[in-house]
DNA sequence: GGCGTTCTAGAATATTCGTGC
DNA sequence: AGCACGAATATTCTAGAACGC
């Protein structure tokens, strides 16, 4: 009767009864002893059940012998209905077997599974996948109309730039046409002035290209054409831009430039101690010279240091008097040193420079006259017929640049013309190039128009 | 006792056992009419249930009583241990009343609704959702930090733009500047060289606003104080860039460096027709003019050719004593190009251009300040107050443009006044510089061509 | 008798029936013994059925019986005519034999699917959620691409921007140098022509770096190679910046501008009102000057008025000889006029500026001497050593702007040495203009030392 | 928290009805 | 008419859940 360690007291209960004998009318083992029988459900309920637990019931005791894992064993005369009293109930579980009450504790009573029914729970997981799902596909919405707000800002970005590289090439221009001018300026002046024996640069009468002509290989460095060119350009009959301070030199030859002892001496920029030096000697005044340098450029961006491509320019006076050409020379070839590596292009264009800048008065005027928009803005090509010709120049340069995605034809408004260098503004972003015949004939007509 | 419509037999049997007055001893409706009572569960189980189902098990009328949605009217007593035979035991439905059976359709059974399989594929499926979802979060996350890392990055950008426009519209103005000094040197060395006739741009002393004056229409520009400044400018003394070539002149005068028969002449830009050359016959020498001309701007960014827009400026020497005016048209018309299309706006802008350099020296000086490219593109202003000027003339060019976004009020710094020629500056981006030796060359032939 | 096991009752309940001798009369295997067959239909149902089951009817049974799948055994007869009212029922189940209970178990019970009711629900809206959640899924790639693509814009347009800054100095420093030579040359006419006392900017033969002494703040810059080159090179001759005016006048007073009847003027710009005039009145040539005057930079960005910044250009004749100082003090006062609001910044920049302009011959030779960089284009270096310098003149003037996240390091090619005055170019985006005053009066002071 | 009692529900089977071939 | 099956209900056994101890 006394029930120990941890079965519960339902099942030691029912032990006891089965085994008692004095039950075994409304209760009592089967014959096999491993199930056990309620005689008379009815009187059962009524009668013994209220003895041992707090009820009566005959549903409640089966409720507590399926909590347990009773299982009822049907009979085959199941589901008849008598008319006399209902034959006996028979229950049965592995562990409950007759004379055994060491087995009662194996017997586990069942626990509710806590699990509120899936049903709700998956109910709950579907709205809340579902909230999860519609607040992703909003934030997607706002992610994408930003990312065509920044997309539309990124083709904006890219009609700046190219309007600014539109702006800077044109400026260039300028810049070099002014230094143009300024270097034939100074070499009339020395010309009229002095009229004397006029320094020849190419006294063939022939312009010599002979920075042309001596490098038709650019140097693979890329960082110092300039030093090399310099090198290499042994310019014995170059110019001397002297500059002569004085007064009446004469001036001998031609119309040409017959350059003495202008004040201002454009000074070529010899190589280290190459440099043969020309009539300086004589010069008396101070000479002055122009060296457009930026410091920057002499910058490397990355690893390389700005040393050796520092100009060693003029030494003071005494020095050699050069041309205006010379000093353009010097200061382009600087400023171009870059793009040396674009051989091809940078000698079609060189021509075409030469040749645009081969102008007299005519060009002079025209030169002058140029107009500006008050505004220009830059434009994205969309045509690509001319890229190829960009592409070249460009795109070996800026290897690392990536043209914007949006873009269909990346056709930069750069006219880089051959004559047009690029080294300085090259760039722009216009659509078509001008043909360098254009400019090409067109300055050669001017020219020759001289 | 017939049952017709569709109400399970249950409910009508049920219905009349309850009304069944023979079997009130067992089961009969409560006092309200509302629920019925089962005197003797006991004995009704046994004896009447039979009766009308194919059972005698109280727990399977009870269920079918759940099954149907009966309830179990709870009694006080109930809990209790109760030593006397079980009191009734009473059940309600809202639709089974006392004589009422109409009501008995509004019974509905209960259906199972679950099939197991499903079940635990839905909780797979589920789970598989759930993680989906959560990971399209994560993502998403991700994807908008780094969206607004990316619109940081385009803020810099445009800060960027923004400053470089800045800068370069400085520099356009130094270059403006600066060839405007220099014609004025160029022109200040003849006079005083020379002292002679000035070739009269304007002889009244007046500056002939003919561009203006043909063009009525005045610059929508406020912005423009330089153009003020320059039209205000009463400039008498115009200039008179002739050139003279020969060698025999004196230096008699000036006070500056008396430049005389110098080979570079300047010429004065004459209005249509209007110009009384001076003697440019009589000059032998060769004259070099300047050039300022951006090649760019022959090309026409989209669709025009630089075929028949290249310009044929200068004839040559002895040429021509051309006008401002006609000058301008013709570089309008080559750099224009494209924006020919953009009739008012280019006539407007060159109204104001031409205005602003309405001076015969001035107009000289101003003219070598300003190309104008054919084409420009453009900004975004978006607003408005100084921007309307700017808008005017250059939104119609960059209709596309997109001011940034998240910039609120997109002011450039740029002056960009009428008087400011974006023909330079605002052209290209190339990112490499043109070989030093093309330049070189070119510069070179230029050079030898004097 | 007893069925444990999973088998339903029917199953047991048959075959214990078909295998009980009792009940051959009714019921019987079939000779195969894999069959059954029932011999009268009628009262089979009658008194065999209820004695197992709750119900007497055959259909019922048959029911059950295709229920667990058996099927009758059609007769050769069956369908002809049926004379004979009941011949024998025949069924049979391929687990159904005689003798033989052990196959019950794989007997089984055929059971309904459908279950219109949650089942479906569920599952469509588990459709639903995976596509749209798929969707998403989708989306965000898609968006993903696109912010690599924008991703990738922007670094070009950073690149792009790098290289336009690049250039913009580059042509900077072109600029300067080219006003720089212009200075000189006309300072040297006026020597030469004169050759009267040289005005002494630094009579000691010596560079007065007045600027950089008084500022001791050394640059930051090492990346101005061409500037320590200035300073090295030793000038023997500096300049002389006189000026010369007219033939024999002479310069009576300071060693600052006494300039007089120059041809060329350069005109200092004054501020409003307060300017003092030298002795113009003496001259009696027209003088020129040069004033560069940016007019965008006298705008404020956002709302102040290009107004008071406006040029007073050439005021013709009669005007006032200035030294190049002058003018580049104009030049400078006017481009700065914006980013007067940095003073600090303005006056180190300016001071530097001054500085590196303040050069004699060597200078100006220096200045003829343009460096290019080795490598320019936007590049992003990765090194920080130079940013330094380029943080000091730079990030002041940029506050507002972020350096793009994907630079590591963000440094400009720029060169922005402290000898290049950002006011021109680098100016700041918008966030602060520097004060015109500043380099107004710098200019001045620094003027007013010559 | 486990256990016990009670009421209700789930689930499988059982019975019945109806339908289409 | 009869078979096979769907569908609804019925019966039974077992489980869930609420509540009290």
């Amino acid at each position: 009767m006394k029930q120990n360690s941890n079965v519960p007291a339902f099942l030691t209960k029912l032990w006891t009864l089965v085994e008692d004998s004095d039950t075994n009318e409304f209760i009592c083992w089967s014959q096999e002893g491993n199930s056990f029988l309620v005689m008379d459900e009815q009187r059962f309920a009524k009668d013994i059940l209220p003895k041992f637990f707090k009820h009566n019931n005959m549903a409640s005791f089966v409720r507590q012998l399926n909590m347990y894992g009773f299982r009822k064993v049907m009979h085959i005369d199941t589901g008849i209905v008598k008319q006399e009293r209902d034959g006996p109930v028979e229950f049965q579980h592995h562990y409950f077997k007759h004379g055994q009450d060491d087995l009662l504790e194996n017997i586990k009573r069942k626990v509710s599974n806590a699990r509120p029914n899936d049903t709700k729970i998956r109910q709950e997981d579907l709205s809340n996948i579902l909230a999860s799902v519609q607040n992703v596909h909003g934030k997607q919405e706002s992610i994408d109309s930003r990312l065509n707000t920044l997309k539309r800002d990124n083709e904006g970005l890219w009609r700046e730039i190219s309007d600014l590289r539109q702006k800077h090439s044109q400026q260039h221009q300028i810049i070099k046409k002014l230094i143009q001018f300024i270097v034939t300026l100074v070499q009339k002046n020395r010309m009229s002035l002095k009229r004397k024996r006029p320094i020849l640069l190419n006294s063939n009468g022939k312009k010599p290209k002979y920075i042309h002509e001596i490098y038709d290989d650019p140097p693979l460095d890329h960082n110092k054409p300039s030093v090399s060119g310099l090198k290499n350009a042994d310019l014995t009959d170059d110019v001397v831009i002297c500059d002569v301070t004085d007064d009446d030199t004469e001036i001998t030859e031609g119309p040409s430039r017959a350059l003495d002892q202008s004040d201002v001496e454009i000074v070529e920029v010899f190589n280290s101690n190459t440099v043969s030096q020309t009539d300086n000697a004589d010069s008396i005044g101070q000479t002055y010279s122009l060296v457009i340098e930026p410091e920057e450029t002499t910058i490397s961006t990355y690893d390389s240091l700005p040393t050796s491509s520092t100009l060693q320019l003029n030494k003071q006076s005494g020095l050699s008097l050069e041309d205006p050409m010379k000093m353009m020379d010097s200061i382009l070839n600087e400023s171009g040193a870059i793009s040396q590596n674009i051989n091809l292009l940078g000698k079609v264009e060189l021509m075409d420079y030469l040749d645009s800048i081969d102008c007299s008065l005519e060009d002079f005027q025209a030169m002058l006259g140029v107009v500006v928009p008050k505004k220009m803005q830059g434009c994205y090509p969309k045509e690509t017929s001319l890229v190829s010709q960009q592409t070249t120049s460009w795109s070996s340069t800026h290897p690392a640049l990536c043209w914007p995605s949006w873009m269909a034809a990346p056709l930069w408004p750069q006219r880089q013309t051959a004559a047009q260098p690029q080294s300085w503004e090259t760039a722009c972003c216009s659509t078509t190039l001008r043909s360098p015949q254009t400019s090409w004939s067109q300055t050669r007509s001017l020219h020759e128009a001289l």
